[in-house]
DNA sequence: ACAATAAGTCAGAAAAATATGACCGACAAT
DNA sequence: ATTGTCGGTCATATTTTTCTGACTTATTGT
């Protein structure tokens, strides 16, 4: 693998890394789709419009690199390609929800403002 | 205020907004100098070697219309505007300590692995 | 043997984020 | 009256991220 995934941490902070992995364009959205059952690279590729496939291919590196995704290949009849969350993928899906609720919360402070 | 600091949400996620302002570059580092007192600009700018004002100015922005941080406008003697962590705030600390942990959690299992 | 599909890679273009340096208004000190 | 500091803004330049479209390799189906 050419190495062009490589992200700058500004600050040496340990969680960044993964901080940067999260706020890649697609990668929410990638979780999202996984979220349920296993995908294809091709079937995120529909499932996600907008996206293409260099950028999926990047994400799903820095994901898998970073131990959030696990990828299988099924040497089956088509033999095909299986990308799944892994335990510390299915961790961070709390820090979504998290920040879903810090996000509500403030949005209710601000119409509790007006 | 001129709205530059407009950013887009892929995909409709709750949560992803805050998650983009946590991964601008410098909001980590204004949140660890802000971490034990509250701070000014100027303050901030020499804190953080390499940033800059426009980045910081659009950061704190940011992060205040997100309710993650508190403005102050102290009108004493050398009448001074200070910036400090909000509950919400206080409360994404401990996002990033989960981060840090997952961070950790997979270098383990990468040096079990060699 | 030939075309088709899946899962990508690569170089270059376009878009978005970040940085630079000039400038400004309020106030203070000399 | 002039200079200096604080807390910024603005237009522009540079850097980084993301997108596009052509190409590749492996396997399968006809």
């Amino acid at each position: 693998m050419t190495d062009n995934t490589t992200i700058i941490n500004h600050n040496n902070c340990p969680g960044q890394d993964i901080l940067n992995v999260l706020a890649t364009k697609w990668v929410p959205g990638i979780f999202k789709v996984m979220h349920r059952e296993p995908v294809r690279f091709s079937e995120l590729l529909k499932a996600l419009p907008g996206s293409n496939k260099q950028s999926l291919s990047v994400a799903l590196h820095q994901m898998e690199k970073h131990g959030l995704i696990e990828k299988r290949i099924i040497k089956e009849k088509p033999l095909h390609i299986e990308y799944s969350i892994s335990d510390t993928g299915t961790y961070l899906l709390d820090v979504f929800k998290t920040l879903s609720e810090i996000s509500n919360m403030n949005k209710q402070k601000e119409i509790a403002a007006i």
